[in-house]
DNA sequence: CAGAAGGTCAAGCAGTTGCTTGAAGCATGT
DNA sequence: ACATGCTTCAAGCAACTGCTTGACCTTCTG
């Protein structure tokens, strides 16, 4: 076997340029046709390179998309976090859930404002709905310990709602954010010019007080 | 050529039943993999019939699956389009956002409580942020006008949104609804067992509130 | 300068894909 | 009995898939 895959970099290295526009032309071709529906050829002539460079860098075409997100995430996840620990914090282990949903969307609505992030945001969005096991495993798994950190905030800032009742809200506020992010043109198809869901400023004014309301609205509990 | 994809039906006819497994199988194998990882062997396969017979009756694999959505929706998106027209003329033209969410996403949430609709669903949300062309292409065409009309109600419903903001607030409300159609398992893979979001009567007791309160939160225009 | 190591490449492998073909099966109407 | 027309099937085609191979090239090190 002849793989490095995990211990890289050494000085300047000539390769790395490589492996960079290979992680660039997966993330766009990814975000436009969906995992399935790029070959690692495609990726390879995309990114002017040949179709055993993405085998030799990554290893396989599951660690490409691996590798795209991570690049992208680790910061932003960690930040959101940061964030979502310290709105807990600050306000005595009973935040306001609108700076709890700020934590934790914000950041990730604010990275679409670049071009190469809103590029990853469509394909995050998109994948999040992707039943094929391996993009499951990399969502899942890249998402999992941020996920966590803000049901748990979530449950400190309404400590009125059962788990059922947060649950369904919760599910509500996560669909909405990944709509906005997938981007799929069906809204601006009925809509006509003028809107767009790639427009990050619009999404942090008006999809965020959208999600606060449908927070806050009375536990409907009791109803059977 | 010797395909009918149109013109059958002649008296009871032997073959309609392969076709009827074959649409089943169909919309199990697509729900549960996605489009592209599906192949028209697999389907023939799980319908107990040849590879040959699903091109026979539909023609191609793309016109297999919109097939799979028509049989599904004909009927429900006329009952959405009804029900809109309805609570839209009992109100004089100024109907309650209420009664527009109810008409638009009740009948698409309540078809999730037989084992049959349930996996429509799981394909119609996972086909909803699908990027490949043939199936954008599909279901645009299927949910277009249902859609319009669902804009057109809500616009009437909620006369001091902007368009703008119009256009956020029901971007969640699609993203919510999709999500919860998709049931990628994320949410239950955070909260634990005995939530799910293929319980149909939860999500119309806790979603619906929540949408309906996004919906009816003040304007935010006018912050710059 | 010789060697080693990291990186790139054309070629190829085995398996899968959507779709087509031509031969057969089958019930019907004459 | 015969012909007709819908339906099914095994076999096959050309294209494409992820991944591997072995030969090269370049750069750094001794």
């Amino acid at each position: 076997m002849n793989s490095p895959a995990s211990r890289r970099r050494r000085s300047t290295v000539p390769g790395d340029e490589t492996r960079e526009r290979l992680l660039d032309a997966a993330e766009r071709l990814f975000a436009e046709r969906g995992y399935a529906n790029v070959s690692t050829r495609d990726i390879a002539e995309a990114a002017r390179s040949n179709a055993a460079a993405a085998h030799y860098h990554f290893g396989s075409k599951e660690a490409l998309l691996e590798a795209v997100f991570k690049r992208r995430l680790d910061g932003v996840n960690a930040e959101r976090e940061r964030l979502l620990a310290e709105c807990v914090a600050a306000a005595g282990g009973r935040p306001d859930i609108a700076d709890v949903l700020e934590a934790f969307i914000g950041p990730t609505l604010r990275l679409g404002a670049t071009e190469e992030g809103h590029r990853f945001n469509l394909l995050a969005g998109r994948s999040s709905t992707d039943p094929n096991p391996e993009v499951r495993r990399i969502v899942f798994g890249v998402y999992d310990s941020v996920g966590r950190c803000f049901v748990e905030a979530a449950a400190a800032a309404c400590p009125d709602l059962s788990k059922d009742e947060l649950f369904w809200r919760i599910a509500c506020v996560y669909g909405a954010m990944m709509y906005i992010r997938a981007d799929n043109g069906r809204l601006q198809h009925l809509f006509g010019p003028g809107v767009s869901l790639s427009d990050s400023a619009g999404a942090l004014r008006y999809a965020m007080p959208f999600l606060t309301a449908g927070m806050r609205a009375p536990p409907a509990a009791g109803t059977e």
